[in-house]
DNA sequence: AAGGTGCTCAACCGCTGCGTC
DNA sequence: AGACGCAGCGGTTGAGCACCT
């Protein structure tokens, strides 16, 4: 390899920072910016590589970084993003404002990782240390789910950065979307700058109910990357992944929806047998079923359930309502008084996957309160 | 007080991905 | 297409500190 030449080459500087070098460094960056790291130290007067600079800016100098305790609530974000991303710190920590990902890095590996041996918990798999022994008797739900939720996550950062890219090609990137009839509400929702997202599935379900729109399941994009702080369009991973009604996409593949669950091989279980898709759900005594209307259709109509999460009851479905999926828009918008969604699965392959990952599996995140 | 041990975290190292030529 | 330069990432190290004996 040989390809990254540094302070080892020519007798730069290594070791611990001094005052005096932060100062030329910050000084340095706040009048020019820090332009090509490679350059900057001649030009800020510093005996050290570009690397080093950078790493010493990004991880201590940088005005943005909030350091101290983690709070409760930063732990239990590392440990449930751990779990979805595994070690991938730099994506971690762009869910957690001004922590560095060194910082989070240091933080797993001298407490975290620590805290949840003692509880038991494998830190690499986040099962109980009795299941990663592996018995045969289908118990790793929690595996099975966050193995699912982490591939919506990272089909999620894959369409953040390909957004990024975009971004930076095109003054606007969405244009052809719109021509190609993403819908209006998706439009305006990925053309309103917003924050970067977390991830929460819960309310996300409970967005889209709850904002009484009818067949806009940009909605739940939307709400399902959640917005807090800095500068990336909401939805804009939904449209990108298919969330947004495409007419073209509908149009495609009369039973592309259906062979995506066959190939998933969850239309057995979830459909055929009528069972819950949450293991902890419960059915409400009205509408007590989920209702696969008719499958040949290519559309799935599910009404009324409930289902729990850390113990809290969460409603899937408000009363009298229902929810459409499938590719057949017409179907599945007569049948809809709540959401639907629509498009075809070669385009939606990754919104088709997820949902039925999302049908199949609770949620299984866990709190640190016992700890 | 001195030596040993464990912990923390800034910094380093090696590698990868991406853009450019 | 391949070589190269660069920035960024994740694993690892080691200096400094706190605590224990």
């Amino acid at each position: 390899m040989g390809r990254s030449p540094c302070c080892e080459k020519v007798g730069l500087k290594k070791g611990s920072w001094t005052p005096e070098e932060d100062q030329k460094l910050m000084s340095y960056i706040e009048e020019h910016g820090h332009g090509s790291w490679r350059a900057l130290p001649a030009k800020a007067g510093l005996q050290r590589c570009g690397k080093s600079c950078r790493l010493r800016w990004t991880n201590y100098l940088r005005p943005d970084i909030k350091r101290g305790k983690f709070s409760l609530q930063e732990e239990q974000t590392i440990i449930q993003l751990h779990a979805l991303l595994g070690n991938r710190w730099s994506a971690i920590a762009t869910h957690l404002p001004k922590r560095t990902d060194n910082e989070i890095k240091n933080y797993w590996n001298t407490h975290l990782k620590k805290r949840l041996t003692k509880m038991g918990i494998d830190p690499v798999t986040h099962k109980p240390k009795s299941y990663a022994l592996g018995s045969a008797t289908g118990q790793s739900k929690d595996a099975a789910n966050l193995s699912h939720m982490a591939q919506w996550e990272s089909a999620r950062l894959e369409a953040e950065a390909r957004f990024v890219r975009e971004y930076k090609l095109s003054p606007h990137p969405f244009q052809h979307q719109y021509k190609q009839g993403l819908s209006a509400t998706a439009l305006s929702i990925t053309h309103s700058l917003a924050p970067p997202k977390t991830l929460d599935v819960v309310n996300a379900w409970q967005g889209l109910w709850s904002s009484g729109s009818t067949n806009d399941c940009a909605v739940f994009g939307d709400t399902l990357f959640n917005s807090s702080e800095n500068a990336l369009p909401a939805a804009l991973p939904s449209s990108t992944l298919g969330l947004g009604v495409n007419e073209n996409s509908m149009e495609k593949g009369e039973n592309d929806w259906k062979h995506c669950f066959e190939r998933q091989n969850k239309v057995p279980e979830f459909i055929k047998d009528n069972a819950t898709p949450f293991p902890d759900m419960q059915y409400s005594t009205d509408e007590s079923t989920w209702i696969a209307d008719s499958v040949g259709n290519n559309n799935i109509v599910i009404s009324c359930a409930t289902f729990n999460v850390d113990g809290f009851s969460h409603h899937l479905l408000p009363e009298n309502s229902s929810l459409s999926f499938g590719e057949d828009s017409d179907n599945a918008n007569a049948n809809c008084t709540a959401g639907s969604a629509g498009g075809g699965f070669e385009e939606n392959n990754h919104y088709w996957n997820n949902i039925i990952s999302l049908l199949d599996s609770s949620s299984a995140y866990y709190s640190l309160e016992n700890v």
